[in-house]
RNA sequence: AGGCGCGUAGCUCAGGGGUAGAGCACUUCCUUGACACGGAAGGGGUCAGCAGUUCGAGACUGCUCGUGCCUACCA
């Protein structure tokens, strides 16, 4: 003891020093990599990162995901399992493509000024620069991965991964290259996946327009929000059961403006009811009239080009923009008596999820996947080989899966995967091979070109998970670590990367890449908003690092992060993460304070106190509680269960109830059970925040004979069986301490005031229990003398209060406020009252008797007996009191 | 148009058939040898509305209202 009072720690929480030091030795020990070479005899556990962005910077949903997957490997490797967290980064093609060329803009030129090698090479460049920044965010958040092992989806290994996929793909016929109609983005000059569309609903304008029929026999009107399409119309459908255009079916209508003349179809898909039940078709320039031009022969004609202006198709009004050529062509029909009427309506309109341009569907040659029979597999896997949490996105899933249409892969930007197929120049064969072929197979021809279109950025994605292992090695990685054992990812990928992973995971390794795939919460603005990349909405989690510490704001997300709800994240609640993490860091340094060298663990006969007991019970309750809530991916439960152990019974009461011992005789003993639940305490909380778990782990006395807290198992059990009876008494006496507690805080006595108590304890046992417990009383009560007696009589200025059926009685002689006294009696009357009738009603209740289980009937009749007792006593002081 | 979710304390959100919870905010008292990023004690809620199931409903079912998101071939 001869300097209780040095704890080696600073008297407040210091994350930015606390956290730069333990990243540093994090990155020293290699902690997490796991060892090939041990035996993973207590089991693997293995995720791989969704791989962010390279451009990127760490968002909100990030931290939240980085956070969620971090728990769950920290926890894993303490229950002693061989752990493999793969890092990486994504390549995100047209995002960063895209970026670039904003930056070459800057700087007055552009990617075709620069050549393809040359902007691939500036590209490459930026991901250099900036593939840092996320690395080091990754690393900021505390994320134990494996950063020997880190993936980029444009490495080599990763880049012969994606090849020997797409020509095992088009050797079994599931790729396959064709003239379709496609989302098309002027804008980024590329074609789009169909789920890489944005909806947005929009104000437009519904036209209708009238064309005349050929015969002279009258005309059609047709509605579209759209009029420059009408350059590329071929025909005119209807329903074929529609009477008021029965007639008209097989006529021909005269196309204003051009004057080329439509065919009038008939055909079921035709809503009667929209518009006026008529619908211009335009073949080149519409998904569904694509469809329909197919099916009825139509002609195919093209009036927008890629760059989103009209071509020489579009007659007078060629090289004007959709959206100059939409002007013109009403005011043009207007003027020409073929504008019957404009009306004001809303409809969804394509956009390009990367760069928010107005999609336009054109026909291009483009590569596809046939994905109808991998979707098949992808779909019977679930929940058999990968379950679903929360389940309710099975559903989704499922309905995406069953509607899926073919996956347009070819992307006409630079940055990515090339296709790996060539055209021979000689004889025009098409060669699809992972390597570049010397000359032709066909011809012999050395003239070859290869495809200049690169492979959408999810295609490589969804190889991630055995790509990142050494696939189509037979590596260690890949059959010890796959398949892995959960993919924690927010809903807003479920499509673009959780489905394509299973389908592509199933069809080369013939198994599903996760065994778990925890679809958690997406992190919104304070509008509810969901938060992304692109639309710049998104709230800095290094800000909140700086201002509150990384553990805060990891404690935060877990604690916010129940199953299936979004997040709306608030600072409030980051502000009051850190103070949590204040409070542990006091805690600890008070047990410093008190530390005597390392004390040793208790030994289960040698814990006689029933603090400590209860302490230890508590503690109990607790790895329980941890452990299944994990399991379950409970996170917030997991987290609250924490937050309420630590301070609202280890520093709130334990703590205080040992301070009075450390002092005495007692002090080895309460130094034992405190060090033993300190230590618990600190593995238990490590997963969430271990920076701060990692740093007072290290100050613990005895360190040298510890492991790093990250590969400390997680506490055994202890036997704590013959200390439940104590740990109900702890409550009874607890309720003791709170009723002078509340006292003397509702009759304003103040604390300097010592004052006196009495109880009369409801029986022998009681008594028993505040005789042993008069220290721990006095002092927590704040008493300077405490009287008990079950035969004493309460002084008639007095205020009293009954806690577990025992009497507690605070004279208060001098200095009672007999009103304030009268109204804190009534109230509490009151309140008893109020539950006891409410419990009355239940049991009066014949049915409720009868039927409700006996236990709950028995609960109830006990607790009214007890509420009974305590109002008759109360109504006693206040007779006494009121004279 | 379908699908999914949400409406619980002033705010942000947990919970979930058996007497309503947390953080922040609020009130009163307290510089007590871990912590004022603290302590003690309080106030505050017909758990959106209506019906049903049940001995018992914030919780389960249906409907209504409000609100958010996802999907979609309504021109």
């Amino acid at each position: 003891m001869s300097d209780a009072r040095d704890s080696g720690l600073p008297a407040g929480y210091e994350p930015e020093t606390v956290e730069a030091r333990r990243r540093a030795l994090w990155e020293e020990q290699r902690l997490f990599t796991p060892d090939l070479d041990a035996d993973a005899a207590a089991g693997v556990f293995s995720i791989v990162i969704p791989p962010p962005n390279v451009t990127g910077n760490l968002h909100m949903g990030h931290a939240l995901n980085l956070t969620l997957q971090d728990i769950l490997c920290r926890h894993q490797r303490r229950l002693g399992r061989q752990v493999l967290w793969v890092p990486g980064e994504d390549h995100a093609g047209i995002a960063t493509q895209n970026v670039v060329e904003r930056r070459l803009k800057e700087e007055g030129t552009g990617r075709h000024a620069l050549g393809r090698e040359a902007f691939v090479g500036r590209v490459w460049q930026w991901k250099e620069e900036y593939g840092n920044n996320i690395r080091r965010q990754i690393k900021a958040m505390g994320a134990s991965v494996d950063w020997s092992r880190e993936r980029f989806t444009l490495d080599e290994g990763l880049s012969r991964a994606v090849r020997r996929v797409f020509v095992r793909l088009y050797d079994e016929g599931l790729i396959y290259r064709g003239l379709y109609i496609v989302n098309w983005c002027s804008r980024c000059r590329t074609a789009l996946a169909d789920d890489e569309v944005e909806h947005r609903t929009l104000r437009g304008t519904l036209s209708f327009v009238r064309y005349p029929l050929e015969d002279g026999s009258g005309h059609i009107t047709v509605a579209t929000t759209r009029p420059e399409t009408m350059l590329g119309d071929t025909a005119v459908a209807v329903h074929p059961e529609d009477g008021r255009y029965r007639d008209m079916v097989g006529k021909k209508a005269r196309l204003p403006l051009l004057d080329r003349l439509l065919p009038i179809v008939a055909d079921p898909y035709v809503d009667r009811d929209f518009g006026t039940g008529a619908l211009k078709v335009t073949p080149a320039h519409a998904p569904e009239d694509w469809r329909l031009g197919g099916k009825h022969g139509l002609e195919c004609i093209q009036v927008i080009d890629e760059d989103g202006k009209i071509n020489n198709n579009g007659g007078g009004y060629a090289g004007l923009s959709r959206e100059k050529a939409r002007e013109r062509i009403v005011a043009d029909l207007r003027e020409g008596g073929f504008l019957e009427e404009t009306r004001p309506c809303e409809h969804n309109v394509g956009h390009c999820y990367r760069c928010g341009s107005v999609i336009e569907p054109l026909p291009s040659m483009q590569w596809f996947v046939a994905v109808k029979p991998l979707a098949e597999k992808a779909r019977a896997a679930v929940p058999e080989q990968t379950r679903i949490f929360p389940s309710s996105w099975v559903k989704t899933y499922y309905a995406w899966l069953d509607n899926i249409r073919d996956w347009c892969i070819s992307r006409q930007i630079w940055w990515g995967h090339r296709i790996p197929a060539w055209t021979c120049d000689a004889c025009g064969a098409l060669i699809v091979r992972e390597d570049a072929p010397p000359r032709c197979p066909e011809c012999a021809g050395s003239g070859l070109t290869q495809d200049s279109d690169v492979l959408d950025t999810w295609f490589s994605s969804a190889l991630w998970p055995f790509s990142t292992l050494g696939w189509p090695d037979d590596t260690p990685e890949m059959r010890r670590f796959y398949p892995t054992s959960v993919l924690v990812t927010g809903f807003d990928i479920l499509f673009f990367w959780v489905a394509r992973m299973l389908m592509m995971g199933l069809h080369f390794t013939g198994e599903a890449p996760f065994r778990h795939c925890y679809i958690h919460a997406l992190v919104r603005d304070a509008q509810g908003k969901k938060m992304s990349k692109s639309s710049g909405n998104v709230i800095d989690p290094l800000r909140m690092i700086e201002r509150y510490g990384t553990d805060a704001l990891r404690f935060t997300l877990a604690a916010f992060a129940a199953m299936g709800r979004d997040i709306r994240l608030s600072e409030e609640r980051i502000e009051g993460s850190r103070h949590f993490m204040n409070k542990l860091w006091n805690a600890a340094r008070f047990a410093l304070m008190n530390a005597d060298g390392a004390p040793a663990p208790p030994g289960p006969d040698a814990v006689r106190g029933l603090h400590h007991r209860w302490m230890l019970y508590r503690m109990e309750d607790l790895k329980t509680q941890q452990g299944a809530a994990l399991d379950e991916y409970r996170f917030n439960d997991a987290a609250q269960g924490l937050y309420k152990f630590v301070w609202g019974e280890f520093c709130d009461w334990y703590l205080e109830l040992i301070k009075p011992e450390l002092r005495g005789e007692g002090r080895p003993l309460a130094q034992a059970v405190l060090f033993a639940v300190l230590r618990e305490t600190l593995v238990l909380l490590h997963p969430f925040i271990p920076f701060i778990t990692s740093e007072l782990w290290d100050a613990l006395p005895g360190r040298d004979a510890v492991r790093d807290i990250a590969l400390t198992p997680f506490p055994a059990p202890r036997d704590v069986a013959g200390y439940a009876e104590d740990a109900g008494r702890m409550e009874l006496l607890q309720g003791a301490i709170t009723a002078v507690r509340t006292i003397r805080a509702e009759l304003n006595i103040p604390p300097s005031r010592k004052a006196a108590a009495l109880i009369r304890p409801r029986d022998a046992a009681a008594q028993n229990l505040f005789e042993e417990q008069r220290e721990v009383f006095t002092a927590l009560a704040g008493l300077a003398e405490l009287r008990i007696d079950p035969a004493a009589e309460a002084p008639r200025a007095s205020a009293s209060a009954v806690s577990g059926g025992n009497e507690i009685i605070v004279p208060l002689a001098g200095l009672v406020d007999f009103a304030a006294e009268a109204a804190r009696l009534d109230k509490e009357l009151a309140k008893l009252g109020k539950e006891r009738a409410v419990l009355a009603a239940k049991l009066t209740n014949p049915a409720f008797v009868e039927k409700a289980p006996a236990e709950i009937v028995e609960r109830d009749r006990a607790r009214t007996a007890e509420l009974e007792q305590a109002e008759a006593k109360l109504n006693v002081f206040r007779d006494i009191f009121l004279g």
